[in-house]
DNA sequence: CTGGATCCTTGGAGATACTG
DNA sequence: CAGTATCTCCAAGGATCCAG
């Protein structure tokens, strides 16, 4: 690594990453809900195919009924996954991606990569954090 | 749309979409501070070039000095931002975006693209989000 | 100007008990 | 089985004051 850390960011970036500072009010929703910790997992274990509500519940471990119901309320609203509840005598519901929750689990895939990639640099810098800071030889 | 949405997520995802259930702990981790309301809001403001602490105070208007500071911390804890601090009399202190924090931004960069397309189509489940439960034709 | 330290409030998350 | 309702609790976040 070069030392453009700081100062090379006159160039900083492609021409996809400019984020609208004021716009990105959308954006954090988004943001907000991929980054809800239940959320990730819920939609980790949807990937694998349709679960039920029980089968949600034991996969995720840490989970409380009240997170689970919520997160997946919220999916369902959103439109990333479908709820199918048949109405039997032993209730059943069934959850499962939809294309559109596919999708977004595709973009998700990427931040993984990036998160897998820079992982123990970020661990790295996060254990020697005193050196971070510039001194600019004054 | 065709009923492919609960029912055809046996072909799942893409090659790249799987999260390791077990694994998305550091995962995790990245989504939370990219996530993070100020966290964004501060990295889209640092895009632009070296901000100094009163600077980024002003651009992002909601933020307090509190959170401000910790977000910063926290940036510059993980490597994503540099942080210079000069010993002069009027004390003054830049902030810039490494490398790093600029690969990172690149991602996100794809996240918001995904954010833009779907936004419309989120907002239209969210609106009549009573429709989602599916009917198994009983 | 750039923070550190402190108090205080609020909403989110867990646990529990109950219903269709 | 699949939730809903209610309570409590704690920690994140804002406001304020103080310091280098």
């Amino acid at each position: 690594m070069d030392t453009a850390g700081a100062a090379a960011n006159t160039t900083p970036v492609g021409p996809c990453a400019r984020i609208p500072a004021g716009q990105s009010d959308f954006v954090r929703e988004i943001l907000d809900r991929v980054g809800d910790k239940w959320t990730l997992l819920v939609i980790a274990t949807l990937q694998h195919g349709v679960r039920r509500y029980s089968d949600l519940q034991n996969t995720v471990p840490g989970i409380s009924q009240r997170m689970l119901t919520l997160t997946l309320r919220q999916l369902v609203q959103d439109g990333l996954i479908t709820r199918t509840a048949y109405a039997e005598v032993p209730p059943r519901v069934e959850y499962a991606l939809t294309p559109l929750g596919i999708s977004l689990l595709d973009i998700v895939g990427s931040l993984i990569d990036w998160a897998s990639t820079h992982h123990d640099e970020i661990r790295d810098h996060r254990t020697r954090f005193g050196q971070a800071t510039t001194k600019p030889t004054s």
